[in-house]
DNA sequence: GTCGCATGAGAAAACCTTTTCTCACTTGAC
DNA sequence: GTCAAGTGAGAAAAGGTTTTCTCATGCGAC
């Protein structure tokens, strides 16, 4: 303890926090020793006192960490700066070991947990509604009175589908996930409103083969072909452009295809690269942790839950030029 | 406090951690009392007194979470029987950002750290050498005397190899990533041992892209043309596939494709599905987790580098059969 | 010269456990 | 009936920090 070295044992504590009265000299003489030595409180001890141990839990059930990995970046970008650290707990929809995680992160005496997920309109599988440390929803469905955050798929999907009728496409088809999806008949909703009913709505699974098949089976049909498709995630969207490739179907000058999700991976080594819909799930997380941050600490959060907008990420698979701003 | 519901305060711990004398039915209604009104210990206390915070860190440079997240599941999963919480910590090769949330680990006093990274051949840019608290490296580079885990790559592609040749494939040439990195050196080498040296060995990045344009160069030599390819990652053999399709060639009828990682999203949604080597990350993980548990327990272990077995994934890219076992 | 007040610094309590020590009481043996 | 041993349960210290309280010293004012 620096006091051994310094001089007495709690005017140490007062002179490094800067609180108390004490003479300037020795003030700094205790905060040189302590940096000599390379003191640093213990987390543990400050926390049973002060009731707050900086320590947050991040509770998922995406083990792929599609959604969650981003949303951890930005929790930790902003809490860092506050000291708060994270337990990350991957529970993959088992309710026992969820509930085995949550208290171990209770027992930890976290200041707050966030809960996230890979589906909006699912609950993760154990009940945080009654704990005594504050949660918040992130990209998962929350609770009454919660705050939950979540990207909006509706503005995004308008977003892509306005962002094809300004580059003059006018044959707009859409190629989806499952209908029970609750983000897919959003999206398909706007999709609607936009581009009217004039193509169909293709509803399917979340991978490339439905993509592929969905070309196949719009190309079959007799008449005139979509000139641009608007897909439920990247996925599809690449699994179509291949389809379209094969069928000697030029993305992009025959026809447009724009994504969702902006999944690197997928997105930026389909050929051509895809122009997509980001759903900004860092500043997802940058809130959803400042928002715990602020009810750990007791100031007032308005219960609800907020839609952060999503933003169109340009790239070859549409044509057109990027919007400048 | 379970003492107020109860009877004394002293007799309580003594009751719940079965240490002590005291009579069995006084024991018995301790432990009753504590399960009805909830009553959990403050890890925070105990861990002040214990010196065990039941904590550790997990200090990560892969953004991406390709190899980190089944590390994490590894750990995760090994750990949590034994109460122990994990701190994830992200830093993007920021050595500032890096020391901060070590800093933030040790103050919180957790019981140890495991390294992990993207790369066998690179550091994390922190020093962790002089610790008080275990350290461990996972898919990264040690330090000297330190423990480390690490995939067998050159185990891993002599698998790969040996199941080309079994299957009957004579002409194998490899497309793997930058030969800087050592384990595309370590693969190569494997090749060699296995394969010879009919084919060349082409160096590239790891994008599909660059599989794409590797078997474009393959392809416009004059003479036999290779029938097998070994990639060095799935990203690579994916694009592989793709530009051995639209040149008409049959995977894996003509040609026989295997490709490295086992990334799911990658592996399993290419057509035809990838067989590929798996690195078994989650059970690196599991091993990285007791050992800095058993470091932290004060157990010797031995230091040095453990080489992990990876395992051969039978899809649908190379033909042939998955063995039995 | 005394009183009051400001100032600097240390003592002590509190946070919640665990562990060791002490004490009173019971029981069995002689 | 006394003594030793054994048994049950509470008291107290320790762990590292913060905060409040107390105390001693020195100074200015009257």
């Amino acid at each position: 303890m620096a006091a051994a070295a310094a001089v007495s044992i709690s005017t140490a504590s007062k002179a490094l926090n800067d609180t108390g009265r004490m003479g300037s000299e020795t003030r700094e003489r205790v905060k040189r020793i302590a940096a000599e030595i390379g003191y640093r409180p213990n987390a543990l001890a400050r926390g049973l006192l002060s009731k707050r141990s900086f320590t947050i839990g991040l509770l998922t059930n995406d083990t792929y960490g599609r959604f969650t990995l981003p949303v951890m970046a930005g929790i930790s970008d902003a809490l860092v700066d506050h000291g708060v650290s994270v337990f990350l707990c991957a529970i993959e929809d088992d309710p026992a070991l969820a509930q085995i995680h949550v208290d171990a992160m209770l027992d930890k005496q976290v200041d707050g947990i966030i809960a996230t997920g890979k589906r909006l309109d699912r609950r993760l599988p154990v009940d945080l509604s009654n704990l005594h440390v504050p949660v918040v929803y992130a990209f998962t469905e929350g609770t009454q009175n919660s705050v939950t955050f979540r990207s909006d798929d509706e503005q995004g999907a308008r977003l892509a589908v306005e962002w094809l009728v300004k580059i003059g496409r006018r044959r707009i088809a859409h190629i989806t996930g499952p209908e029970e999806f609750f983000s897919v008949r959003e999206r398909a909703g706007a999709y609607h409103e936009v581009a009217g009913h004039r193509e169909p709505v293709l509803y399917g699974v979340w991978a490339e083969s439905w993509g592929h098949e969905a070309v196949d089976q719009l190309w079959k049909r007799p008449g005139e072909k979509p000139d641009a498709l608007f897909c439920g995630n990247d996925q599809i969207a690449r699994g179509a452009v291949d389809a379209l490739r094969e069928r000697g179907v030029k993305v992009p000058q025959d026809v447009s295809v724009i994504g969702f999700d902006n999944w690197e991976i997928v997105a930026a080594q389909t050929r051509p690269p895809l122009t997509t819909v980001d759903m900004e799930l860092k500043e997802l997380g940058r809130q959803a942790g400042l928002t715990v941050l602020a009810l750990a600490e007791g100031r007032p959060v308005e219960p609800g839950v907020r839609k952060l907008p999503c933003r169109l990420i340009v790239r070859q698979s549409c044509g057109g030029k990027a919007p400048q701003g």
